[in-house]
Parts: structure tokens; C-alpha cells; sequence
DNA sequence: TAGGTTTACGAAAACGTGATAGTGTTGAAA
DNA sequence: TTTCAACACTATCACGTTTTCGTAAACCTA
């Protein structure tokens, strides 16, 4: 077992100053070609490596960003991390990630501790249970502290931060509009309570579609799941009594449950019902029949939210200097798209 | 904006010594009741909260653990790094995920880069690659310089450190049984090459439980995938030339793809081909029909890891002092259990 | 040879914290 | 009055770096 060694045991034991075994190592011209050499080669033999912990407390930033995520067993928020990790890494950065489980303390616990240096920026999507409270101290706080909070997919218009979403709204209505443009008119929605950010703008997508083409919006046909519930009763119940042509979900679990419901029912996808999922995981692609879904680009989203934050960063070191610091934030969309599978006619 | 207050800025501004602040916040009783009581409160209104970087160069550790996974999109990971991070949020530690996208390189430069500071103690799958290469040379220096790890599910022998494992052999056979005690002999095999020990040890147990039935093997019953292969026709072609009565898949995409292309010939599904997976992942859940699969609690098994690994940092505090290491490693072993859904008959 | 310039290195500060070891003042006991 | 302890606080060091500044010695120039 050897320990790792440092530049002042390196000093030590060549009779020289720690100055000096520094400076050899960055090979400043101050030091003559002899006494680096001789430097450069005992630390090599001994594997010299700086003390990453050090030199985040000497200059003050760790090169490290938190990515705070409502759950990882979730196909799209994984695509998130892949794609944040990706860029992160080709900028030198590492990644902690930390998992809110949808609630607000544990959000606010995460944000607390790591804001204490460990780190340099957030990227976070909000927890639902955080987007319920609309308590947002805990990411102001941080903001005002000077560290850049980059916020995806759920986000909130109360906190002023960069940000990266899809067009929820828009691809709600465009998911809607496939359908009427297929001829089926009985467009039934599966969505969830209003207070996710998200199924709120996806269901306001899905009703201006449908206003858009005159057609009356049926509450009956819009069943809203609260997040514990058990919903393929509720599905059940609308596929018998309803009958609908087609259904729009706010996410692949939905849609994939109203598929075994409606196989159970015996009825035909998509002859008799067609179905239209948002999130293209997993689930969507193996699932038989397979889902058309909106596909939301996790790898991309990710990929930019990490770029924003990176930006940032580097840019503060610059502007810090300058004294004054540039607070514009933009808000970045990531296109959709439909991904057509065989759960609606082609 | 107000950056964080440091002891040095409140002790300047209540015009005491650094010493003093620090002693009056961790409630010193050298420190008098009227300053304690001054320098306490000027500290939480101006929300001081300790430097974690500092404290990490000041105790030689982070409370940081590294997790290094193959791959992220992946169920089975994804319910590991739950499993991880909750026990080790209850403990106090931040997790911080690396992917090595299955390749050597990144894993090494994963780890060279984080043991040096960054983090007290490593949990980690091994890659592919590295596998296949049986190169584990990052694994042992970062053990020889006393930071302990702890590897799990893709482990190996040449490497003596905590394991946590399945007894993927007895799963293997378990399910093969489950076969054979229905009455099905003909039984296939959809495995990866043998270079990934899980695999391998997958198709041993096949293997093992055919023999104890005195059932030959039969090698054109066996499909190995190579990573990158489209693998469908090489299934469509099992299923067409030798038509086995069931099937055993050492993943959740294997198996999936097997009911595809077994839906897509016609076959009827448990009626004329029985299916089993490996892992309980969201796609057997979902699939129609749901199928029936070895479930390997990955959440169970990331908190088990993590304990270990925690258990052994806060053990080396107190054996530090004492001079000696305790060297006594240990390996895990998770249960399985059959999860019966709709792919096999009940 | 006095004066100035390189050359090659070392000392010390700083990042923020906590622990250890002082230090000066007060009060009480001898 | 001396001495010693208690009190309340301060100084300093260490963690491992990098960087700024300082400074001897060697060399060069007039």
C-alpha cells in the first residue's frame, strides 16, 4: 500500500523547495533543465498526481456540476444524464447526481449541501412535489449566491435561469392534430394533474388542437391521474363507456397501460383505436404492438442544458474580472417528433 | 448577489479572531456565553455554512463515493444507482456517476482521475471491455493506495476486494428447471458471447441444469450475441428451422425481441413457446405479453454495496489509528427470484 | 571593480477550516 | 504580596496547491 505522494514529501526527498518541484512540474523557465528533469522523473516514478481537492480550494471552483433529477428509473431522465455526462466530460467536468424522489426536502437537502463548494452549477428539473409548493427559496438562493442553475423540462417562469425545454405545448397539439388529420375526431387524452408543468401545457396542446378544428372538447373523454393512483381501472372505464377513436398520453407508461387494457377489452390497435405515447423509451419500442410516440430528445437535452451551464462557468471567469456580469438568460427548445410505430395507422 | 461568508469575513466584521468564530459555532466552552451567543447569531443571518472543500482537505476525506456503471440506460444500473444513493445519502455521502459507455479507456480515466481526492471509495460493474481484456490494472493501483472498493454484478477473481453478486449460475439453472419441470425439453438459449463473465456464468447454469435432467445440449439451440449485431434474424431463424418449445434469455432485450419475432411468425406465446428473461426491468413488465423473468433486486443489491463500502471507510478511521488493516474481504450474494407473468405457462 | 542583469531557486501567502498550543487578565488562595 | 488557576480569547499550524515576491550567486558591461 503506498500512499499518494505530495509535492512536499517530492521536496523532501530531493532537497529542493516545494516552489521549486511545482514549478519543475509546469515546467517553468524560472527552473533550470537539469533540476526539472530530475523532478518530472521521481514524480513519474512515484505517479505524482495534484491533489484535485486542493486545487479546487485554491482556485476556487471544482469542476464539477450536480445534476438533480424527480427519479432515475425513468428511460427519459437516464437519456438526460447520458447526455449531460457526455458533455461534462469532454469539458473536464465531473458529474454528482442526486435523485429529489419527487420531493421537496430532499431537493432542498441536495441543493443546501452541494451548494457548500462541492460543486460549480446546477442542472435540475423540478420535483412535483416542489412544482405543487411553488417554493422556489432554496434555487434563489443558490442563484444568488453566484452559482449558475440550469433548469430542463420542468421548469418554472417564477425563477430567472437559463433553460431547456421541448415545446410541450406544441407537440401536444401537433400529436392531437395527427390524429384529426387521420380522420378520427373521438380523441380521448390520458394526462396528469395540472400541477405538473409539463401535463399542464401538454393538455392545454392537446385542447387547442381540438378547438382548432371545431370539435367540442368532452371532459369525459380527459382523465387526469393523480401520481399514486391505481389508473387502468379509470382507463378501463373509458375505453367501455366511451369508445374512443384515439388516445393521446402525456407519457409512455400511460400509453402503454391503455394498451393492455384495451388488448384485455379485445380491442384492435390501431384498427379500432389508435394511441399516441410522449417519451420515446424503452417501453414504447418493444412494447407490442410498438407505440407512436413524441419523441423528446433526452441526449440532446441534456447535452445542451450541460453546455449552457459550461458556458457559463467559463464565461464568469472572464466577466469577473471585468466586474460587471451579464445576466441574460435564454431559454433553449429542442425540437420533437413524431415517431410513428404500429399503434396508429399509417 | 451576496457570496457565501467565510469565518475570516465574520470574524473581521465582529472584530474577533478566526479561532474564536470556529469555536463559537462548534459551541466551544472556551468561548464566553455573550460571544458564542453574538458571533452565532451574525452567523446565521448572514447563512454561514462551512466550506466543504476545505473541510475535505482538512480531514482527508470527501464524503463523496464514485459509482461506475457501464451503461445508464439500462434498467437494471439505474435501480442500482437508487439503491446506492439512498444508503448513502442516509450516511451523509454524495454520490457522484461515471459511465464508462462500456469502454476501457473511460473507466480508467473514471478512476485515475477521481482517486485523486475526489472521493473516498469506488462501486463499480466492470466493462466490456475491460472484460475482455482482463486488464484491471487502474482497479488494483487505486487499491494499493487504501481506497477501498467495492465491485458488483460484472465483477472478477483477479481482483480481491467487497463484492456484491447473483448467483447468476443457480438463477440460470433455477430457470432452465422451471422448464423442464413443466415439461419442456426444448430448450434454447439466447446468451452473449462468453467474454461477459454474467453471461457466461448464465449459460453454465443452462448448461448444468439440461445435464441433471440428462437432457443433451444441443449447440444449434444456443444463439451467443456479439454487442453490436442485429440480432433478429438470427432469433427468426431459431424459431423457424428448430422450433424450441421455450426459451431462455440471459437479458431483457433478448427476450422481448424473442416474443417479437415470435408474434411476428405466428407462434402463439405461452401456448407453443415459453419464455423466461433475466432482470425485472420495465420492458418485461410491460411487454404484452408481460414476461416472465429471473429478478434480480438491484435495488437490494446497490444498498448492499454501498453499505459495504461505507462500512469499510469508517472502519479504516479507527484501524488508521491503530496501525493495522483489516484485510478481510467479502462477497455478497443477492437472491433471485422467478417472476411469473404471462410468457410461461402457470 | 563597481554596477547592473540574469539565472535559479526559496520563502511566504492564499484558499477555508479546525485543532493545538499559547497568552494576558482577573481573582482567589497561601 | 506572591502564586497559581480559571477564564476568554488569540496565534499558529496543517491539509496540498499555485503564485508572487524576494534574493543570493553568477555573469556581463563599461
Amino acid at each position: 500500500m503506498k500512499k499518494k505522494i505530495t509535492l512536499k514529501q517530492i521536496a523532501r526527498e530531493l532537497d529542493v523547495s516545494i516552489s521549486t518541484v511545482s514549478k519543475s512540474l509546469r515546467n517553468s523557465l524560472e527552473i533550470s533543465e537539469d533540476t526539472r528533469q530530475k523532478v518530472q522523473a521521481f514524480a513519474k516514478f512515484y505517479n505524482y498526481k495534484p491533489n484535485n481537492i486542493a486545487l479546487s480550494l485554491k482556485n476556487r471552483k471544482t469542476k464539477t456540476i450536480c445534476i438533480i433529477i424527480p427519479e432515475i428509473i425513468h428511460h427519459f431522465f437516464t437519456t438526460i444524464i447520458s447526455g449531460v455526462e457526455h458533455v461534462a466530460n469532454q469539458n473536464g467536468y465531473n458529474v454528482i447526481i442526486c435523485l429529489s424522489d419527487e420531493s421537496f426536502d430532499k431537493e432542498v437537502i441536495n441543493m443546501e449541501m452541494l451548494a457548500n463548494g462541492n460543486i460549480d452549477g446546477f442542472i435540475m428539473s423540478l420535483s412535483k412535489e416542489t412544482q405543487q409548493k411553488k417554493d422556489f427559496h432554496h434555487i434563489t438562493e443558490v442563484i444568488n449566491q453566484g452559482m449558475p442553475v440550469v433548469m430542463f423540462d420542468r421548469v418554472t417562469n417564477d425563477i430567472l435561469c437559463d433553460k431547456v425545454i421541448i415545446n410541450d405545448h406544441l407537440a401536444a397539439f401537433n400529436a392531437t392534430q395527427f390524429f384529426i388529420d387521420k380522420g378520427l375526431k373521438k380523441i380521448a387524452l390520458i394526462t396528469t394533474v395540472d400541477y405538473v408543468s409539463v401535463g399542464k401545457l401538454r393538455t392545454e396542446g392537446y385542447v387547442n388542437a381540438l378547438k382548432n378544428n371545431d370539435i367540442k372538447v368532452d371532459e369525459s373523454l380527459i382523465i387526469r391521474i393523480e401520481d399514486t393512483e391505481h389508473y387502468e381501472d379509470s382507463i378501463e372505464q373509458l375505453l367501455k363507456t366511451k369508445s374512443p377513436e384515439a388516445i393521446f398520453a402525456v407519457n409512455e407508461l400511460f400509453a402503454v397501460t391503455a394498451i393492455k387494457v384495451a388488448t384485455r377489452l379485445g380491442i384492435k390497435i390501431p384498427e379500432e383505436l389508435s394511441i399516441i405515447g410522449f417519451t420515446d423509451g424503452l417501453i414504447s419500442k418493444y412494447s407490442s404492438p410498438s407505440i407512436t410516440t413524441v419523441g423528446q430528445d433526452g441526449i440532446k437535452m441534456g447535452a445542451k442544458a450541460a453546455k449552457m451551464l459550461i458556458d457559463r462557468l467559463e464565461a464568469e471567469e472572464i466577466e469577473n474580472e471585468e466586474g460587471e456580469i451579464e445576466e441574460h438568460y435564454r431559454t433553449e427548445v429542442i425540437e420533437t417528433e413524431l415517431v410513428e410505430r404500429e399503434s396508429t395507422k399509417s
